[in-house]
DNA sequence: GTCTATAATTTGATAGAC
DNA sequence: GTCTATCAAATTATAGAC
């Protein structure tokens, strides 16, 4: 983890990088502190809320993290095809590397604690909003009709986050292989006039 | 939970329905036996490897529930689009009707655990594969060329599972609605010949 | 802001009688 | 197979000195 920036920045850190491969319960507040390398009490310093305070935080800035990871495929002027197959790719390098441990760094707390942490599961909602929001504007930008690029959106996002777990679980990367062939099919909405539109990517 | 079955059935439903809600981390065994009705120490005696091994059992009946559940959907002779429309609408309604509590019954054990568990992982994986071929199944007696069948059926799946993340953290049935737009998509393919095939629906 | 020590609870799991 | 009692460890969190 580094022991750059303050206490506080290595707590979320560390609770970025802890609650995305272990889970919120799979990861204990000791274990938390000494991956950090910060006192035990600055966890309690910084965050009067607790563990549960911290993962809020800790949601958000893997979110970011994350979605940065996935732009940089898609830099002006790029075809929004080739850039999904380039993602996806990437995506499937990336967990394979980490021995099907890394995929998204949010997921599992997302479904751990959506009915159980109000802070928490609207930190994933606001992370997953800005995701589409951001997958929206480059999907515009490509040449993709407004009025399909947040469904689209969705629907890339959902066969990256459905392929994350077969892929962990089966240990192996077709999920993300199939799944990215299927997201590039924005390239046909791309090529149909929005009166023409196929129904499957716009809903 | 009801009484019904043995000391061993009702530990292993009620397994099946707190890991699904509360994930793996998130149930506590005590809670686990008061839930089944079930004497503490028949957990030992019918699991011997304790949390774990139930957890493994867990997975594959409430993977086999929820294949059947699907499954409904595809009777014989079905259109495989229409099919597919009726699913997602159903777990859409679903999951909106469990206050956003219920989606996937495996996918947070499985995410929690494939890096930790190995048993649970494979139980996991193990109803993973027995979903897509399911699926693979009903696609081709609809219809699809059989090379076209497992990549679609992974589609579809994928198309489910991340749509139901972002539904429980948002507590909106958007995402479940825009893909199952997608997922129906299959009908594209069932209409080309295999030559023809268009790239995202096989790989 | 950080230290040490510990409170208070819960956890998963076991022992031995019946 | 089930009972009661309990263990040892880990858990989140807090108190009070510095």
């Amino acid at each position: 983890m580094g022991r750059t920036g303050s206490s506080r920045e290595r707590l979320v850190d560390a609770g970025a990088a802890m609650f995305g491969r272990q889970g919120f319960h799979g990861t204990g507040v000791k274990q938390l502190v000494t991956a950090a390398r910060a006192p035990f009490a600055s966890l309690y310093h910084f965050f009067p809320g607790g563990k549960e305070e911290l993962a809020a935080e800790a949601v958000r800035r893997a979110g970011a993290a994350y979605a940065a990871i996935v732009m940089v495929h898609f830099p002006p002027g790029v075809d929004v095809a080739a850039a999904t197959e380039a993602a996806f790719a990437g995506a499937a390098d990336y967990v394979r590397d980490s021995g099907y441990e890394d995929a998204c760094p949010i997921a599992t707390v997302a479904l751990e604690l959506s009915s159980t942490s109000e802070p928490v599961r609207f930190a994933c909602a606001d992370v997953f909003e800005g995701w589409i929001d951001g997958l929206s504007a480059v999907f515009v930008a490509g040449g993709i009709p407004d009025e399909h690029a947040r469904p689209l959106a969705l629907q890339w996002l959902s066969l990256l986050e459905g392929a994350f777990i077969f892929c962990r679980a089966s240990r192996r990367t077709e999920a993300l292989a199939t799944a990215g062939v299927a997201a590039a099919l924005v390239r046909t909405a791309q090529q149909r006039a929005p009166d023409q539109c196929s129904p499957g990517v716009c809903s």
